[in-house]
RNA sequence: CGGGGCGUAGCGCAGCUUGGUAGCGCGUUUGGUUCGGGACCAAAAGGUCGGAGGUUCAAAUCCUCUCGCCCCGACCA
């Protein structure tokens, strides 16, 4: 972007560190470990208070305040508006949503003096939804956009890695309303526009991102996106067609087309039972047998818990096996899509009394346990060897074959399907360019966006009349950034082994002055003067006073991450110089003339800027 | 929630097995010498050893309970 919006003013700040509080460590607390994590609190951004709750101390507030600046201006460009919503929501704002039920341990509660039971906001649909219900009564006033950043409350099961995961974090959170999905003032025009607004907004954080498809999750809803910056020590996994750029979300991933088996290949041999008694996992069973994950069948039990686009009826199945090769994962969602029903993991003691010999169920028990239907992955589906469990406790059996031992249900696709069923994985085939394999990557996700159709509208009430006068639920999206988590993002992705390398466009300060000498008037003099002449072309400028040695200084500069160091020395000030150096730079850096000092640092960072919006 | 580990000075750690008046490094303060990539000398401040209970003449150390924290996994708009 331009070099207007990366100051926070039209006029920069001016602070000198040893009136502030810069409290940098030369060891971080033996509990951190994730890049971001050690360097932030190394560097004096963050201190923990407890659990996943952090102190933001003054670089890292001013870090926070340029991205949710940066965020404010490209929300309100995207023609969003922002307020601000209580943090405290009433348990009865969850009465026609339920969430509070669903959000279980994950909601932070309190008890007021009377005894009423208030959750602390982990996400704010219920509220803006109650919100509009009360406040919109026309459709002419749709669409409507409406955006916040504040404190979001979450007890996390296990916070993690500092800022990456926390209990209490900064998100912006934003929500839009219409009367329509496409057209103009749909969800899909609003839609569009709040993706184009995220990746400008990570671009001109200089992150290096990838938008993958995403599952919309338990918030509900029809499509989504997520935002992963790219960082090998991030917790998500990715998959990306380099072909074609289709990337989504392992959960997501759909895989391209497999050659399947036919269910005619003749066996391998006997069948033949094996006694594996307490082997814990599939790896030892195989190994104990000798048999290789890809050459076992491994068959997941669920539990039908209702229909897709409709009512259950006796004719359904209660049961439904997913089969897939031993060293691949099922996928819950593919399981519900290749079925048609919504489904959960089986309870192990239903399925027990079912006749299932949960950890060694084999696909035959399609035809012994009445009430399931067999669903088959491609990859599992192919003759030739294969070990399966033989639906007794502690055994397994080898020559498992589908013709022989499954048999004529095979043919009848009310009880057997073949579909994709798994996790996607490294080097399957791309399911949008043909001959393409899919690679992995790993990524933090900072943002993600969602349709989430009529959920909240529907179960809240709220609706409209259009211009028919008929009744329509209002259609609904629905839009996150992690901000503190993208500053801690950021550092996990731009560091180098002295300490944070920050983009131009979140650095607290893009300048540090370091003095040398602070003690000596002329150094004061000539600081303070480029200083202000920074600070009037909105430079954000922070001088380090300190009276410490130089060593210590360069040290601390490094750690703390600052763009661009200038170094107030003897030498240089004799040559009417200052010494001008990038964080970047491996070398000393170079000789500015004081005149043109100003006019070097302008530069740099709307080169900065420039480059990183491209990335 | 399952598994593993840790709580001793602001930070990093030792001491615990085999009970006996709490120690090291960094940091901090004072004085001096230094001064371009985490200086040196000297002095000093700083700890109810996470908490409660118990055993004992005596507990950081042994026992019981409890709280907190970290890591792996499960989980996760």
């Amino acid at each position: 972007m331009t070099a207007n919006t990366i100051a926070t003013g039209p006029t920069g700040s001016v602070q000198r560190w040893s009136r502030t509080l810069i409290p940098t460590a030369r060891e971080a607390p033996a509990e951190a470990e994730s890049p971001s994590h050690v360097l932030l609190l190394r560097a004096g951004y963050i201190r923990k208070l407890g659990a996943g709750i952090y102190d933001y101390l003054p670089l890292a507030w001013r870090v926070l305040r340029k991205l949710s600046e940066i965020v404010r201006q490209e929300m309100d460009r995207a023609g969003a508006s922002e307020l601000c919503l209580p943090v405290l929501l009433p348990t009865e704002l969850y009465a026609g949503t339920k969430r509070d039920v669903d959000y279980g341990d994950l909601l932070f509660k309190v008890t007021d003096r009377k005894g009423s039971v208030a959750a602390l906001g982990p996400t704010h649909e219920e509220p803006v939804t109650e919100l509009v219900r009360g406040s919109i009564n026309s459709y002419k006033q749709l669409p409507l956009n409406l955006y916040q950043i504040q404190t979001k409350f979450r007890d996390e099961a296990r916070p993690r890695s500092g800022l990456l995961r926390c209990r209490e974090f900064i998100m912006k959170d934003a929500y839009s309303f219409h009367l329509a999905l496409e057209g103009p003032g749909g969800l899909n025009e609003t839609y569009d526009r709040m993706y184009q607004a995220y990746v400008n907004v990570f671009s001109r954080c200089g992150l290096d991102f990838t938008v993958v498809e995403a599952e919309s999750g338990p918030i509900g809803g029809s499509a989504s996106h997520e935002f992963m910056v790219n960082c090998a020590s991030g917790e998500d996994t990715i998959l990306k067609c380099p072909v074609s750029g289709y990337a989504a979300n392992v959960e997501k991933c759909e895989i391209g087309a497999r050659t399947a088996g036919t269910f005619t290949e003749p066996p391998t041999g006997e069948w033949t039972e094996v006694h594996t008694p307490g082997l814990p996992g599939i790896h030892e069973v195989g190994k104990f047998m000798k048999v290789k994950p890809d050459r076992m069948l491994k068959t997941i039990v669920f539990q039908v818990t209702g229909k897709v686009g409709g009512a259950l009826s006796p004719d359904d199945p209660t049961w439904i096996l997913a089969t897939v090769r031993g060293d691949h994962d099922v996928n819950e969602g593919k399981v519900k899509a290749a079925s048609g029903y919504t489904v959960a993991l089986a309870n192990e003691v239903a399925a027990r009394a079912a006749g299932f010999a949960i950890g060694y169920v084999s696909p035959r028990c399609v035809n012994t346990v009445p009430g399931t239907m067999l669903l088959i992955d491609p990859d599992a589906s192919h003759g030739g060897f294969w070990a399966t469990g033989a639906d007794k406790p502690d055994h397994h059996a080898k020559h498992f074959n589908w013709r022989r031992d499954v048999g004529a249900k095979l043919d009848q696709p009310r009880y057997v399907k073949l579909a994709d069923l798994r996790n996607a994985m490294e080097g399957d085939p791309s399911p949008r360019a043909e001959g393409a394999k899919l690679v992995t990557g790993r990524g933090i996700e900072v943002g993600h966006i969602f349709k989430l159709g009529t959920k909240y509208s529907d179960a809240m009430g709220l609706s409209i009349l259009d211009d028919k006068q008929q009744k329509r639920s209002v259609i609904m999206g629905c839009y996150g950034i992690g901000v503190s988590r993208t500053m801690a993002a950021c550092v996990e992705m731009s560091h180098d082994e002295n300490g944070i390398v920050w983009p131009m466009g979140l650095a607290p300060y893009q300048v540090l002055i370091t003095m040398m000498k602070p003690d000596d008037p002329e150094q004061q003099r000539i600081t303070g003067e480029v200083a202000e002449r920074l600070a009037a072309r909105g430079v954000d400028v922070l001088i380090d006073d300190r009276d410490e040695r130089p060593g210590v200084k360069f040290k601390d500069a490094d750690l703390i991450g600052i763009p661009i160091r200038l170094t107030m020395g003897d030498k240089a000030l004799a040559a009417g110089a200052v010494e001008f150096k990038k964080r970047t730079a491996k070398d000393k850096g170079e000789l500015a003339p004081l005149a043109d000092v100003a006019d070097w640092v302008i530069e740099a960072i709307r080169d900065a800027g420039v480059a990183e919006a491209k990335r």
